[in-house]
DNA sequence: TTGAAATAAGATAAAAATAGTCTTATTTTT
DNA sequence: AAAAATAAGACTATTTTTATCTTATTTCAA
């Protein structure tokens, strides 16, 4: 399917625009109001981020949320493999054992698709959240196509 | 989500081993057994494939399929088009107006993930059927990782 | 020290997408 | 005419994703 699901969309454009003013606060309800986006979708996903240390919060009456590092040092392929439950292309080429191709040597997909897999990973992995945020990505990038 | 679909996975496998002889015909039967796949669920699956005139086929008794190009004419994200519902990262990137961002100059996402979006396309437009049955595809690649 | 405003966490429900099955029709060969 | 295959579509089940709601906890400030 080659999609990112909602979770991760929401992730994305709620870091992007923490990124803007790293020493700021940011409430799930002020984001959620900028950005449009559904303020208990948005607070869920904001804990897995936590969780996955790439956001910290201060709870409280003046709480909020901030990145946890540099947006340059958060790269795209964190957050969704912090959101998305499963970011294999398929099953056989997880690195969970459980789902892994039972018969490695036979299944016709298995090596294939795990090069393609680690090229598409490259993509994410190569991309941080500075990039997106500063326009010289779509600058630089845009030539291209 | 970053993941392909059953139906993809099938039509990939089924193409794949296809592609080994290109002059033979494959029931759905014979396919399914050998490749461990759902009759059912194959069968359908090689409907959409012939619609998209990725496959050929013959009916009748002595009937089958067949690739209805040569297999480095076949890309991966061929397959994947037809197969998959929406291909596109999220809604916002897709060609399809009904869908696409209201507001795309403030859509912080659009631009970004369009050229992402693109970035990920060209490996699996840049990836034949040739390319992953022969393996010298994975023989190349293999040593990058 | 109490109330307000925020995060934390988990349960649950609803919706959408995917996967799987079944039935009937049509085509072709023997 | 029978057998073996594809064609097509309806239908069901399952899984995944998205959305909502409730309760608890933390922190600040009046």
């Amino acid at each position: 399917m080659l999609r990112l699901s909602k979770k991760v969309e929401y992730g994305i454009l709620a870091m992007q625009y923490m990124a803007s003013n790293p020493g700021d606060l940011y409430t799930a309800k002020y984001l959620s109001n900028e950005l449009h986006l559904s303020y208990d979708f948005l607070a869920k996903t904001m804990q897995k981020l936590i969780k996955a240390d790439l956001v910290d919060s201060q709870q409280g009456t003046k709480g909020g949320y901030f990145l946890a590092k540099p947006a340059n040092e958060i790269k795209l392929m964190d957050i969704i493999e912090t959101l998305d439950a499963r970011p294999e292309l398929v099953d056989c080429v997880s690195d969970d054992p459980e789902k892994e191709c039972e018969k490695k040597t036979s299944c016709l997909l298995h090596d294939p698709i795990r090069i393609i897999q680690k090229k598409v990973e490259a993509i994410f992995t190569g991309t941080s959240l500075e990039d997106i945020v500063e326009h010289n990505f779509v600058k630089i990038e845009t030539k291209n196509y």
